[in-house]
DNA sequence: AGACTTACTATACAAAAGTATATCGTTTAG
DNA sequence: CTAAACGATATACTTTTGTATAGTAAGTCT
């Protein structure tokens, strides 16, 4: 594994290396936006449908929902599988890498707890 | 800690938890942001002064550094100390808390270096 | 035939985020 | 006195991101 936190210890580099730069990008770009960390929840908890992801993600509109679907079907996330036998139902789900970024979401609850926790003791 | 992966396998909630969802949302809020990671990344790697930053970090504007630093200082991330004895220099350090996001930023690479492995082997 | 459902797309607009460029106030150096 | 360095701030602008609202296409239900 990576460990940026290794080589700022070493002191040996006073720069991030370049494919971890990269990789950051990557991360950011898959997870920023209103919407996208919504959705992909709502994957995990099986809202597979357009319909369905509609009206569990309040507030959100078609036009943003398929803008982001879109973008995460790109970025290799999830997958679109159209069922053509009528009625024609169109699945979403999360693919493996998709479905690791929990590994992510999981670190930034970590830290946002504990931020908050050490925000709260400060006054 | 947290494990929204063990929610999700347990399978016995069918929405996120409010503590999680404000925990990360606290997350996206600090590295969220073109020149935030940026900054963050920089801090680690000793620059602490306004000018040194601002020469670190190719293409941003004092604008932007300054807004920054005062989102990541509201936000508790850095601590800004003056000195005040003649030559007056104003230094920025990471808090604790700040150091801990690297928890998060690793956890980013990672997931972003095996994504774009997966995403080669596709092609 | 008309209404309803699913899965979208189109157009226009508003708000947020970021950039460009210039300037400020204090201090120190020549 | 003048100029340069540090740590910013001010104003105007452009780009990106997100919202509002309406409409489309293909099928199903009554």
């Amino acid at each position: 594994m990576s460990s940026f936190r290794e080589l700022i210890e070493q002191a040996a580099v006073n720069q991030c290396p370049r494919q971890f730069t990269l990789a950051l990008k990557d991360t950011m770009n898959v997870v920023s936006g209103k919407w996208k960390l919504p959705i992909i929840a709502a994957l995990f908890y099986q809202k597979n449908r357009f319909k369905d992801l509609l009206e569990s993600l309040e507030g959100v509109t078609p036009r943003m929902l398929s803008k982001e679907l879109k973008e995460l079907e790109i970025n290799g996330m999830i997958e679109r599988t159209v069922n053509n036998h009528p009625p024609v139902l169109v699945a979403y789900k999360l693919t493996e890498s998709g479905k690791n970024i929990i590994t992510v979401i999981d670190a930034m609850i970590d830290w946002g707890l504990l931020h908050r926790k050490s925000e709260m003791e400060m006054i």
